[in-house]
DNA sequence: ATGAAAGCGCTAACAT
DNA sequence: ATGTTAGCGCTTTCAT
């Protein structure tokens, strides 16, 4: 590419200042007409675009923000991610995305880059929370807007669902079928979302008066393939489940396919119920029933609060809960008679 | 946040001059032991980091990229991103990630933000890259790589699969099988990606004596949802395919749901082969039988093409083709005898 | 309504 | 081996 003109060069195709050049462009009703049209050509004339980076340093800031998730391979960050791209755009932010791999060096890393202003702030999707805030003072923290999980210590925005009504919904969806035999694979306990998918699990099973058997509920980590181990340690017990809801939709999947391999049949036989619809959710077969989270709008209301965060507005640091909502499809149904 | 400490804090608290401070951090070996650990110790003392900004001002370079995708909600462009980025890290970049809808003027509109400094160059994995290159001037082009698509009016970087080669690998793993009613769901043509695939298609099969019967082929869009239509299309034909070869893994999908609805058991009734093994491919039922892409080396080629392009290696120009892999699950199988 | 000039924080050329 | 200094390109006082 060829050397980019400066503010400099259209200041001297319109005969004026650079000062003048700087209006015309970000406060045009400071000039006389005649002058903002003669800079405004001039602009075009030469081609010019501002230089980011001088006006990120003269601004002291960066326009960008980091979204910072576990695993950025899981497509359902993806939808997140795209909103908060659309929010941010709107702002006129750009979204760097940040990677963790659930290491609290790499989280930090990103904090780093907010210190060295490579961005002005952070999303955080990241499990660990309590890990990487440690031995962060309150005020040494860059503006930080925390999704989907949570930090209870103290209070930082927050954009969330409720874990534990949307797993106990999920539950009674399966009582409601008449289930009396229901199991949990859950994800890496005791992180937060995982405790309280399973707290809502045990809590719709003791409102209805049945049990939770804690050997009913094997530990996961919100892969498909601890969705298959976990499943065929629930269907090697003595008394078998007849559901099993699981704390991710990856891991009904690994769950579900393992039961194949057993020679179950979902529904028919066993029902499994999913967490998340994911974007292959209603593509599996059988089509997951599960709990829809609304990924895109998290991802718009993170930015949202992070943008207040950055402008400094009031209330900035509100906990936001979103609704969710059961998506009943094909792999639930009424337990077999025997 | 406190004010961060700048150069002048360091250079102040270990007495000496910026340059100095600058030095210790950049060419420590110029420095004497001494000075050097002093500079070091009021480094760690005032909790000095260096402000990017600046640094990226006086070096007239951002250390950031742009990955510009078609959609990003496609899990298939995640990988390929984790790749990307791997590499940016390693060569210190970060990637930022844009995302076009299709759009031509979103595409450019990440040229502009290259021309404003705002990163330092382009990674496209856009279709319609003759419309997006269509006008500008082979001088104005900023760094750039292409990947997956590309371009053929004059050479630039890029690294991408051979579709025409891949696509007949898979249609003559259906013609081994025995299959001599083969179908094709393209993606939509004339796209170079989807011509590929297609002639790939045609080839395998006259090769193999077979003609290609243009009605056995229906035009989709790389979407679940044509992957249905186009797979009822086929089926309401005379006489209808035995096997279908998609372009994609999402197009496969849809066809074998659709099928599963018409009443028809895959691989047993029809064979479905897809294309790009998606990280659902392995978990949908049956199991996808598919074209592997190394999307994860596919990004990291992409990323060092790009860094050479930067640095202004001399061949940066090269083209790489990476090589595939049929991947044989259970979609497929010998077609049913009548 | 416009211009002059300072300075954001850093690096690199030049000087010693 | 270290310091001095001149910018990088822009925005924003402060003058006029």
């Amino acid at each position: 590419m060829a050397r980019q003109p400066t503010i400099k060069d259209v200041a001297k195709a319109a005969k004026v200042s650079t000062a003048t050049v700087s209006r015309a462009l970000k406060q045009p009703e400071l000039l006389a007409n005649a002058t903002r049209e003669r800079v405004l050509e001039a602009v075009r004339q030469v081609n010019y675009t501002p230089n980011l980076m001088a006006r990120n340093l003269r601004r002291q800031e960066t326009k960008s923000i980091f979204l910072v998730v576990r695993d950025m391979r899981n497509p359902f960050y993806l939808e997140v991610f795209s909103g908060v791209e659309e929010e941010a755009r709107a702002l006129g932010y750009t979204v760097l995305m940040g990677n963790t791999e659930d290491s609290i060096e790499r989280a930090h890393f990103y904090f780093d880059l907010v210190r060295a202003r490579h961005a002005d702030g952070l999303i955080l999707m990241t499990g660990k929370l309590p890990d990487i805030l440690d031995d962060l003072a309150r005020d040494q923290l860059p503006p930080l807007v925390v999704a989907l999980e949570y930090f209870t210590d103290f209070h930082l925005p927050t954009v969330r669902i409720d874990n534990e009504a949307a797993a106990a919904d999920a539950v009674r969806h399966l009582i409601a079928l008449g289930h009396t035999r229901i199991a949990h694979i859950s994800g890496p306990i005791p992180e937060i979302m995982s405790t309280g998918r399973h707290d809502g699990y045990v809590m719709a099973l003791t409102e209805s008066g049945q049990k939770a058997d804690p050997a009913m509920t094997v530990r996961g980590d919100f892969t498909m393939a601890s969705g298959h181990s976990g499943c065929r340690r629930l269907m090697a017990r003595d008394n078998p489940p007849t559901a099993i809801f699981c704390a991710n939709d990856e891991m009904a999947m690994g769950a579900i396919n393992e039961l194949r391999e057993l020679g179950y049949s979902v529904p028919h036989d066993i029902s499994v119920i999913g967490f998340d619809d994911i974007v292959f959710a209603g593509a599996f077969y059988p089509p997951l029933t599960t709990v829809r989270q609304p990924r895109h709008d998290i991802g718009k209301t993170a930015m949202r609060l992070l943008n207040g965060a950055l402008i400094g507005a009031p209330n900035a640091n509100e906990e936001v809960i979103m609704p969710t909502e059961l998506v009943v499809r094909g792999s639930t149904a009424p337990p077999k008679q025997n």
